[in-house]
DNA sequence: CGCTGCTTTTACACTTTCTTAACGCCATGG
DNA sequence: CCATGGCGTTAAGAAAGTGTAAAAGCAGCG
């Protein structure tokens, strides 16, 4: 059974999301505070963490941070609207992922889902996502097993969207890795490459979704 | 006769492996460290190697990584007990065997014969990609059962293309395992070879496919 | 010493890929 | 309702990578 910890100051809030993960299955264990919930996640060892953002006392993303230093537990923002500048710092820091409040509670399960898979498949030769396949090895792509001719950028940029599949991936992020040494403007030729992947993708593989003003997200199709 | 290679930094362990290996026939040349039994190894290119995972300096695990990026040779791990870890992470890496010190020379005699044998059948000493097939053990090659004259260097290149016949093989990969240890020239010279290949090779058999940016590709005709 | 065969270097035309810039679209907010 | 900002799309020039030939090093060998 896997724990869930939820790091959120409002008693309401913490109510509903234990009754959601509960009755998902999973075991839940509370902090109110960010102090206190970087004492339960050093004892309880939680297999994902809810983080809300905005804390009283110390910041979610300093919390965020003190936790990075020592684990690596996949972390689910949980944010209210109007704070992207705080959320792409949070995702940059390390967050795997963020909900919006108020949610629907299908759509926490499943970004649950999702971060918690991801950490398992790491770092293996080959990235699947759907009727995807990246294989790193040999740079070589393909779509329903059929091969996908791809440029070394567009493959250096699915490959850093499929290894975050499901998930946010900012556009600094992408910058850094992509075009890593070169920098250059934010996102003036990103756009292009986005294009061309998806023309060449289509609609048989997984959708790159633009996350307006944060990044880039691959969505299984 | 074969050649081996002991990486191992107690003399004593050395001269011992050396005197039963010799008994047996081998050829044997020693490196007391990582970064030297690598040099050995793409200087002497021997048939099976002798390696101690207990290293000072670089680690034995580093030292296979770094030997597997351009070499298939048999690797034979020497080993105290109680390191399974490591042990299992250097099968994963793709060491053939291993032995526990301290080792019978029946034992360890017994584990090199079949290591090699393996190696032997798994890789067939004839590679066949269509018209053209390539005798490993005489460095002949044929199109068609018509003699095809290579040089030294076209016929290990076209070996490493071969060998992944129909997918990408990176230029990386190329000049490792073409050019293992020396210059480190990205690509000047691999052009010139890959066209004269490609005459020699003509209109009859495989075409060498260039993938922009990547590598190349041997594809069946 | 001057062959000879192999490898590497050099040079330049050519192809593919990348970047840049322009424009239209859509949502948001005054 | 129009202005704004971010995004998608397209086209063209810039940059990087490739094919090819010829000449320049570099061994071994008579």
């Amino acid at each position: 059974m896997s724990k869930a910890l939820i790091i959120d100051d409002e008693q309401q809030m913490r109510r509903l999301l234990r009754m959601v993960l509960e009755s998902r299955g999973y075991e839940v264990c509370e902090a109110a505070e960010g102090q206190l919930g970087l004492q339960e996640a050093a004892f309880h060892r939680p297999d994902v963490v809810l983080l809300d953002l905005g804390l009283p006392g110390m910041n979610g993303i300093e919390v965020l941070k003190r936790l990075r230093e020592w684990s690596d537990v996949p972390v689910l923002i949980l944010s209210v609207r109007d704070q992207e500048t705080i959320k792409v710092e949070a995702l940059e820091i390390g967050a795997d992922d963020y909900v919006t409040k108020p949610f629907g509670t299908a759509e926490l399960l499943a970004r649950l889902t999702v971060i918690q898979r991801r950490r398992f498949t790491r770092q293996s030769a080959e990235i699947v996502v759907g009727a995807l396949k990246l294989d790193l090895l040999h740079h070589e792509a393909s779509l329903d097993d059929a091969p996908l001719k791809l440029t070394p950028t567009e493959f250096a940029l699915l490959k850093v969207l499929a290894e975050h599949a499901g998930r946010i991936v900012t556009q600094n992020q992408i910058m850094k890795q992509v075009w890593a040494g070169q920098s250059s403007d934010p996102s003036e030729g990103l756009r292009v490459h986005i294009n061309h992947l998806r023309k060449k993708i289509g609609d048989a593989g997984p959708r790159i979704v633009n996350e307006p003003g944060i990044g880039y997200r691959l969505e299984e199709a």
